[in-house]
DNA sequence: GATGAATGAGTATTCATTCAT
DNA sequence: CATGAATGAATACTCATTCAT
């Protein structure tokens, strides 16, 4: 009988040695062999199940994506349904200690920049940033609808906030000595609450840089 | 007889060199002899002047750098004695259109990039992301001293700001159409104001994304 | 499924490359792409079995010093077990023509240039010299104490005989005519004659220059 | 009026240049930059003086001859008249610790390295080392005459003296501790000795390993 | 599927030599 | 003569990709 095909594990498995070392020496220099090695695979087999490097790097791209917003919407999910708290909660699920993961933060900087110049990574890039802002959008506007925020331009707003936990993330990722322990998070509700007419809903947890 | 040394020209060359390349392909993709070209200048001479490929980007981050100094120190001076006018000049300059140069902006990504890696990158950035909040920070002290603005922590604030322009930065290098036209300035202005508790001043000129 | 590893055989046939263009060409003389190409090996090859061209240059030192010890001991065994015999056969094997190969020695004398100034090397060098000078110092400390020989200080005297022989093994690398043809083992068994208060057995083979 | 010229001191300087960066890293080390550092010249200097770095080399080789030759002929002429003194102060000379000279042993040796396969070196080196055996072959000869030795014939003994000399060089340069202390001219002497039917004269002064 | 070897183009760097001043 | 820059070929080493087994 035909061996039951592993490809989607041993994809993942792959995906998740790149992670690894890309975290630590960028794209380029995590070599095809450095993947294997950290994926304990014969370098030979990551091209069986990947055409190109830079497939790989699509492939974690999409799992890091699905990571993320998995764990937004649970995050968002556990705030409720008022549009304030759930406006906050996406403040905090970025920028909270417990779910800073510093491995997918460097990924993700690397990602950026490579996005840069690799028109797959980019689009792709682009489409994870949009939905990322969009989620946002969606709940400043229903805060609008509801009367609970006023932002004028939703879409403007929640690119602002994002743009802040971006630079939050690259800030941390070369040095967290650059950031006030601790400051990140209440800084960015308080930005938020002078973009949104509204101050944040006491905290539930404590937050990170 | 004794040949007057041109090796401080030759050297910004080819840091310029370095940074045209470097804004398309990324430092690793940015070969020597790219750069050499960029410069037309022969491969061989960029070792003669740098001892290392870093050494260029090295080279080319401290000109970043001093120009990004310069051009605030400008700005700066040009708003006048007030903390509250010479906060939201800080962020204009940083976000305006006027001053937006795209091969910079994709250069200092990518140095963040690098700075992950490379301690002696890593340094320099430190030093330079640290300058740029404590002009910020500095400001916002005397503004609070002032009672023109309250900032609770002005260095927390100030690194805030920075990460929502620095977060600006990173959206627009990978994708220009991810921030609304023109909504950079006024949502990090309104952001400001926000945290620091003052209705930013009326705008001198226009802003960009 | 599992290929076997043919890395050994390859090494091997690295080494032998360089033994073939060191003795033309040097140490440094000989490229990485000219030791591939004597091995009839692709260039990116040679990387993939070592890790950089000094240890192909190890591994070349390690294999003359195993035939080296391999073709000793033979011709010590041939002698038998008298260490005068044995002594005088030290002699005789590594000053006969039949066993003179110029290819290792050519290698020979370059590794010694190189033990100069590369410590692995050196070290290596070094060990291979002192078990060299040892066996020989074992056959005159047995000799004495047989009273077949007399050598004060026979670490000196297998020293003496050794530096004797490595002397001419330069001489006749750099230029055969400058050593009368077939004088070298004779004059060398009647130096160690002298060493040794007593006169060499009767050769059993002819011996060259 | 025309400045005078000071090519032959410029040569001599950069010989001297080549001579101690060479005994540090080999020929192939020693780049015409490093030379012209050690000489404290600047690096365009060194090719007005020789037109290749090869002809450094040789005019290395031949100072160092010409300082051999007039140390060995001081040596000859302080040791007497007597053949047999003069055979064994041609030992001492070469081998006592006085003499010694690390850097020119090292350049020594490296020259002999490059004589393998620089033919212009090689012919320069047949000549050094024919005329030093010849001139102890021509002591020797003239003991034989004078019946105060017995050296069948004269150049095979000159040759062995030499290359047991040269060998006790090779393995000193390498390493000094392969060689028991101050044991080297004692063994070539006792070695001399056996070959030339001759004990030593007593000698004069201390003698190195 | 899996393995380890093989390939060959690409890269930073070195360096002898040349040259304008 | 002297200087410092310029040139371009050479070189060790890396690495994505391919392939035979």
């Amino acid at each position: 009988m035909a061996r039951p095909t592993n490809t989607a594990a041993r994809r993942r498995e792959i995906a998740a040695g790149l992670r690894r070392v890309m975290a630590r020496k960028g794209y380029e220099g995590a070599s095809v062999a450095d993947i294997a090695a950290a994926a304990r695979l014969a370098p030979g087999l990551v091209h069986y199940h990947f055409d190109s490097k830079l497939d790989i790097l699509l492939a974690l791209q999409d799992e890091l994506a699905l990571q993320h917003r998995q764990g937004l919407a649970e995050a968002l999910a556990a705030a409720g349904l008022s549009p304030r708290a759930r406006a906050f909660a996406f403040i905090d699920f970025h920028l909270s200690t417990r779910s800073a993961d510093p491995e997918a933060l460097a990924c993700w900087i690397t990602l950026s920049g490579q996005a840069l110049r690799e028109p797959r990574v980019k689009r792709r890039h682009r489409e994870v940033v949009a939905r990322w802002v969009g989620v946002l959008a969606e709940i400043l506007a229903e805060g609008a609808r509801r009367r609970e925020l006023r932002a004028a331009d939703p879409g403007a707003a929640a690119c602002a906030i994002v743009a802040a936990i971006q630079g939050y993330f690259v800030l941390a990722a070369v040095d967290r000595t650059l950031v006030p322990r601790g400051s990140a998070a209440p800084a960015v509700r308080q930005m938020a609450a002078g973009l949104l007419g509204t101050p944040p809903p006491r905290p539930r947890r404590r937050t990170k840089d």
